[in-house]
DNA sequence: GGCATAATATCAGGTAGCTGATATAGTATA
DNA sequence: TATACTATATCAGCTACCTGATATTATGCC
């Protein structure tokens, strides 16, 4: 059993909770079989075509060069085209194929099920002041 | 820029939280010469002696084998000292040594402004809504 | 125009944590 | 007692992500 003083750490529980969150992620995806690396790239995608390498890494909070590996390898498969920016000679523009279309939709579908976990935990807090905690606690952290 | 849809996702903003205060974690631990993993060890040993491998491992959200070499690490710089449990002649219990009280000492010091700072983010909410909020998504997340 | 700075992509190498497998000791059960 | 199950430690190999360095292309400034 933990100290008492670990259950009270705020930074303890968010860790916690974040764990926990990766844990059911990973199990929710694998069936697409896809990582949760590749997950959060469709969806960026998805949501906003013709990022770049940089725009991803950011977004999943993962290095450029790491998410190099990642693209490279969704790229591979044909889930993403990239192509380069006529008006940037360096920067090359993704963007979603079809069958990536259609794996983004099945990572959205695998992972809004705990979405809505999430959403209905925080009562009797609404989601929106949920979030609001997060972004406060992000602008203190930043 | 974000597409409004992942900011709005609570699972996006926990991930997203919880990178800015590893970053920040790390940062403030680096004076120390501490990894986040040994800071774990550390403070757990603190709050409760005489723990195994596997525990420090389900504390620290790490593997038990990960753990290992954590401890070993910890146990070859003396900051840690493993004793055979009589009663349980397999189990190993790890304690702090002098050395390792200090260390664990100089690691609360530099953690207790960021947690201070994360529990006046609450704000409005108070430091026991917002653990409270964390712990009803871990129960939804098990 | 020319130069410093920033942004991007990408190569190379290092590290932390993971999964899988194995050995051993304690616990429960028939 | 014997047999299955659980918990622990630990060896080996793998992967994801990191840091550091480099080349190339914009961009801001003099």
């Amino acid at each position: 059993m933990a100290s008492d003083a670990l259950e009270r750490s705020l930074g303890y529980n968010l860790k916690r909770t974040q764990h926990l969150l990766r844990r059911r992620m990973d199990e929710a995806l694998r069936d697409c079989g896809l990582t949760t690396a590749q997950n959060a790239v469709l969806a960026a995608l998805g949501a906003k075509p013709d990022q770049t390498n940089a725009d991803l890494a950011s977004a999943a909070f993962i290095t450029p060069q790491s998410m190099q590996a990642v693209l490279a390898g969704l790229e591979a498969a044909g889930h993403v085209e990239r192509r380069s920016d006529d008006s940037h000679g360096r920067r090359q523009l993704a963007r979603l194929t079809p069958s990536g279309e259609a794996l983004a939709q099945q990572g959205r579908e695998a992972t809004a099920q705990i979405e809505a976990t999430l959403a209905a935990a925080t009562a009797p807090l609404s989601e929106a002041e949920a979030l609001a905690l997060m972004h406060r606690l992000q602008r203190a952290l930043d």
